[in-house]
DNA sequence: GCCAACGTTGGC
DNA sequence: GCCAACGTTGGC
């Protein structure tokens, strides 16, 4: 079964470290761990369900144009997170310990950019369409209706998240074969349908880009623990394994 | 076990 | 930068 996996292309900072990675970072590595990730769903689709072989669809998230960047695959079935039991890594966790890991991540091989990335927009407008566009009719009925059903339309917040045969098929012709550029309203538009409003909605003004989050302290031993953080996955490349000699080999910064 | 409060995700 | 959505926590 494909899948969807969500990156932030932009930078931002956690416990002093860049978590970003982005489709150039990507295709620079070849492959990658997709490491941080800190919600039990994500977890679990990456510790049992993602099999070698499978495409992924990379999705940019959490910027200005997010979208379906390009198509890669799973190198790796899942295997502990060891990021998460250190100490100076932005997504440690305190809470798991390496006799029975709690979160799990895999490889991810990049295949291919699309050419014509489909955004977010595009997915979402063609999800709220009664019917299939002439201009994209490559897609058929079925991609169509496998996009209308997409959990990124319906669910945004899985970070870590399957997707039909169909709607990959139809993501990655999209991406192909472009096309699809004016079926979008111009820019300028703000095009949102209304929210509803929650009874006791209550925001804590969290994050604007770029800022720094403020790492939750994990000294406490008390509680719920690690089932709350949810992280977005960040990533670094596959041969930077523990090594012995605590060799860096990434110029990225991480850990 | 319900549900209000809270904190994070992530689009805009 | 704002704030809706929604998962999680914790009081009761």
């Amino acid at each position: 079964m494909p899948w969807l996996m969500k990156a932030e292309p932009d930078s931002r900072v956690v416990k002093g470290k860049d978590v970003k990675f982005s489709v150039d970072d990507f295709e620079k590595l070849g492959v990658s761990q997709w490491d941080g990730v800190r919600n039990h769903e994500a977890k679990k689709i990456m510790k049992e369900k993602m099999k070698l072989g499978d495409k992924v669809l990379f999705y940019h998230s959490n910027t200005k144009v997010p979208g379906v960047f390009a198509i890669a695959e799973v190198a790796r079935e899942g295997y502990p997170d060891y990021t998460a039991w250190d100490e100076s890594h932005p997504y440690f966790d305190a809470k798991t310990s390496k006799d029975s890991p709690t979160w799990f991540m895999v490889d991810v091989r990049f295949i291919e950019r699309l050419t014509h990335p489909p955004t977010l927009a595009l997915i979402k407008h063609l999800a709220s369409l009664p019917t299939l566009p002439d201009e994209i009719s490559f897609i058929g009925q079925g991609g169509f209706e496998a996009i209308k059903a997409m959990q990124l339309v319906n669910r945004g917040r899985l970070s870590v998240q399957p997707v039909e045969q169909a709607a990959y098929d139809a993501v990655v012709l999209l991406g192909t074969q472009g096309g699809w550029e004016e079926l979008l309203p111009k820019t300028g538009g703000k095009k949102q349908a209304p929210r509803g409003k929650r009874k006791a909605d209550v925001n804590g003004d969290s994050e604007a880009k770029a800022e720094v989050k403020p790492q939750v302290d994990h000294s406490e031993p008390l509680g719920k623990e690690e089932q709350r953080k949810t992280k977005k996955a960040r990533v670094v490349k596959a041969e930077d394994l523990p090594v012995p000699d605590g060799v860096r080999r990434s110029k990225r910064t991480k850990r």
